[in-house]
Order: C-alpha cells, then structure tokens, then sequence
DNA sequence: GCGGGAGTTTGACGCAGATCAAAACGGGGG
DNA sequence: CCCCCGTTTTGATCTGCGTCAAACTCCCGC
C-alpha cells in the first residue's frame, strides 16, 4: 500500500549532512569531510511535520534547534492578549529555534505550511562541537546574525513601507531564496494565506489582496490563486526603492 | 587646565572587567575571577564617543564588537533612498555590532546619543576565547538570542500595535532596562528626540508628541521636555496588552 | 544676557489602509 | 462528482495617523 510504504521510506531516511544538498546553505556550511561526520553523529534524529502541525510551541523550553530539511514553515510571535503576528518563513535549509537559546524557552510557535522535514540538532552538543571546530562555531554565529540582520529588515520594512513596498519586498525576497535553492526565482507557489502575508507584513489580508491585484493589473506579476509569476523584477525593485511618499 | 585633567584621567582609565559594575549585564556575566581576568585581557581598549559622533558606519567592516560601559547610543539601519529608522537604544551594559557579524560588514549605524564610552572586544578573540571558556561561549549565544527575541518584540510592536501601544510599551521596556541598571524605573530623561522615538515606533513625531500629551492629560505620565515619569505603569501596562481595536 | 536654530506642541485637513459586507472561487471529503 | 467551507476578491465607507502649518520653548554659543 502506497501510504505504507512512504512511511517506511521516511523511517529509513539517514541522508547524512555529508551527502545532503542543502549543505552548503545549512549550518555545516564549509567543513571538511571530516567535520562533516562529527556534525552527522551529532543530529539527533530527523523529524517529519505534517502541515498544520507545530514543530515547537511558544513557551516549552529549548531542547534543539531544527533545520529544514524539506518542506516550509512560519513563526508566529504571541501577545499575551491573543493577538499573533507571523515573524517569518523559513525553507530548506534554515536553522529555527533560534529566539529560544537567550531563555532556554520557545518564544514564538513553529507551524508546518506544508508537509516538512527537520533535523533535530540538540543545542548542548552543537555548542560543545564548535568549540572543537572553529569553522562550524563561526559560521553558527554568521547564522545568527544573519537573522539579527534580517529582523532588522523586517523592522525597516514595518516601521517606514507603505503597503506596495512591502509586498514587492516580500515577493523579491522569497524570489531570491527561492533562486539561492536552486527553484525558478519567477516563478513559484505562495504556501501561505493572504491573511498569514498580511500578518507578516502588518497589513490586513484584503490590502495584501487588493495589491496583488494591483501589481497584477499593472503587469508586475501573474498571480492565481497561490500560484504566483513575477513578470518584471525590476519595476518591482525600483518600487522599493523609489519610495514615492512617506519620508 | 580641567580638559586636559579629564583627558589624562580617560587614558588612565584601565577599568577592569573584574571590577566593573556592569558586570552582570555584559558579556562577562557568570564567570570565575581567573575566566574573567582573560576576557580582560581580550578588551583591546576602550574609547570614548561624544554626543553626536559614529561608534561605526553602515558598511564598514567589522573589527569588533562593542560593550556600553556608560552613555547612551541609537542603531539606525539605512534603507539605499535615504531612508533611516532607528533599531534600537542601547545602553550600559550592552553588546553593539551582533548584526555585522554574518557579512563581516556593518548594517547600520551606531551614534552616540551623549557621551559615551564603550570596550572594543576584537570578534576573534572573542571567538577563541570562548572556544575554551563554556560559560563565555553560553553567554554569548545568550545575548545574541535575546537580540533576536527583541527584535521579534518590535517586528509584533510594529506590525499590530496602535500608536498609543506602541509609545506605552516603548516607555514601560526603557523602564524596565533602567531599573535593572539600580536607576528608577518611574522617573528619567528621555535621551532621544521625539522623532527619533518616532523612528523607532514607525510613527511621525507629531504622533508621538500628542500621545506623550494625551498621556499626560490621563494622567499616566507627567512630562516635561526630556524628563519623564511614569506616575502610573499598570495603566500602561494595560494599555499595552488589552488592545481595544484591531485584530 | 541675548539671538537663533533645533526641537516640541497643537491645530486643521487629507489619505492610505482598516473595517464591514457580500459575492466568487477552489479544493478536499463524502 | 458534487457539496461545502475556507480562502480570495472586490466594493463602499470609516478612521487613525500622516501631512502641512504655525507658534512656542529650550538650549547653546557668542
């Protein structure tokens, strides 16, 4: 039975760092064999998400870091008042947990967007093998503000954007991720609601919808439904960068 | 002559981090006396920034990392139209320059908002450092978590709070960042300017000024000019988490 | 102590985007 | 294959905050 024998499939899964494609966008990035296999015996096990379903919570404590293996995920900050806001996308490739180290709690809940796979990396021993790999400790700082450098994106992009520079932001954004993974950087399937891009983005779903439209209507992109195609990059960039108004 | 006297005492100023009060809040925190004696050593010295003058520029390359021994500093990240908006304040006890470490290359600027006098910590030393000192390595992925998280507070802060949250909660965490510095955590100066606070918040300053008037006239805060207290923080703190609009 | 420029306050008005509403679409389950 | 519910689109209206403008205050340097 088909269902089955996918299970076991995922099961037998041992794809090891050394032979995994994302290697070079992933934490491992830039060590030899050797390290390679240390940073192998350290994964803890891999992990499958189906989609909807949480990776960690907001507030259970820190156990590993994951990075994606497949699939696609969000983070979504939580305000006390119930209020949610979606913090960020991530793809293969990325490292997630990252908020949680300064606590040793979960900030924010990890959501599955679609059928996911993570590698489980138990904090303790990736700190313990950097300090024996210097190349591995200093990219996983590089990693770390890396994100640092991309909240303050976000914060610039929230904080001084109108709503059309913010959705073509996005888009180029997820368009050159996209591209940096080796998948067509024009063309591609949006895996979140417009009400999730919204919150991303601090926008309602019916701005972010009715922009989509617009860009549509001015020949930027194609967009149905979640399947999306960017017709001219560049006017989508000179859109933000020529900010128009707002000072 | 006094300048020359202050200038001679500056050079003097060989201020350990064994003896430095800001001890618990910085880089060192939790470590032995002998542990702390190296991270001494690493400091390769420190410098003082008046008023108005850069710590860094955007796109210099980072030699360093830098704790806030005393004063006040604002990060502001450059959009390539012109665009600023300040990241975050940053005072004693505080570790600037996290986010250039993933590209070797600052991403914004830091400039002191009064006098100020930082410690230079060199990134490599840092790093072998804590290669072979685990608290040291610990702390420092500590704090650079917690940036992440606080930038995840702004990105909620920005993205689905009302100007009167926004402000409220700006207020209540430069409280809180006082108090546990043992200054008060109901009266302070405002170092900043009001647009500066605008920056900050994604608000105008004409914004921000009428909400510290509407404030006041509640009778939550009194203000005047730069000096601030907050007369009643549970209010704020109401403020902040039982929004009244926007879901 | 005085003049001037930067910073702040306050008012009047306009607009981008939120809100409310309703219709159209699409895809997953029976 | 069809039904139904979650998602998306589009329109009409409302509103919080931005914009423009003017007066006022506070330093800081001369």
């Amino acid at each position: 039975m088909a269902t089955t024998l996918r299970i076991v499939e995922v099961n037998k899964l041992k794809t090891a760092c050394s032979t995994c494609s994302l290697q070079e966008l992933c934490l491992p990035a830039g060590l030899s064999s050797n390290e390679l296999k240390s940073v192998d015996e350290m994964i803890e096990r891999r992990r499958t998400v189906k989609r909807g379903d949480y990776l960690f919570r907001s507030g259970a404590s820190l156990h590993s870091l994951y990075a994606i293996r497949s699939g696609f995920m969000k983070s979504c900050v939580l305000h006390e008042d119930g209020r949610e806001q979606v913090a960020g996308f991530h793809m293969m490739g990325d490292l997630m947990g990252l908020d949680a180290i300064g606590t040793n709690h979960h900030l924010c809940d990890a959501v599955a967007l679609e059928d996911s796979e993570v590698c489980e990396i138990p904090l303790k021993d990736l700190e313990e093998l950097s300090r024996n790999i210097p190349s591995l400790q200093q990219h996983f700082h590089r990693i770390m503000s890396r994100e640092i450098a991309r909240d303050y994106g976000v914060m610039l992009l929230l904080g001084s954007m109108r709503a059309e520079e913010r959705l073509a932001a996005f888009l180029l954004n997820l368009s050159q991720r996209f591209d940096a993974r080796g998948y067509s950087a024009t063309e591609f399937h949006l895996r979140m609601t417009r009400e999730e891009i919204g919150s991303y983005l601090g926008l309602k779903l019916e701005t972010v919808s009715r922009t989509l439209s617009h860009f549509q209507a001015q020949g930027l992109i194609a967009v149905q439904n979640k399947h999306l195609r960017i017709l001219s990059p560049d006017n989508l960039r000179e859109l933000v960068n020529h900010h128009s108004c707002r000072s």
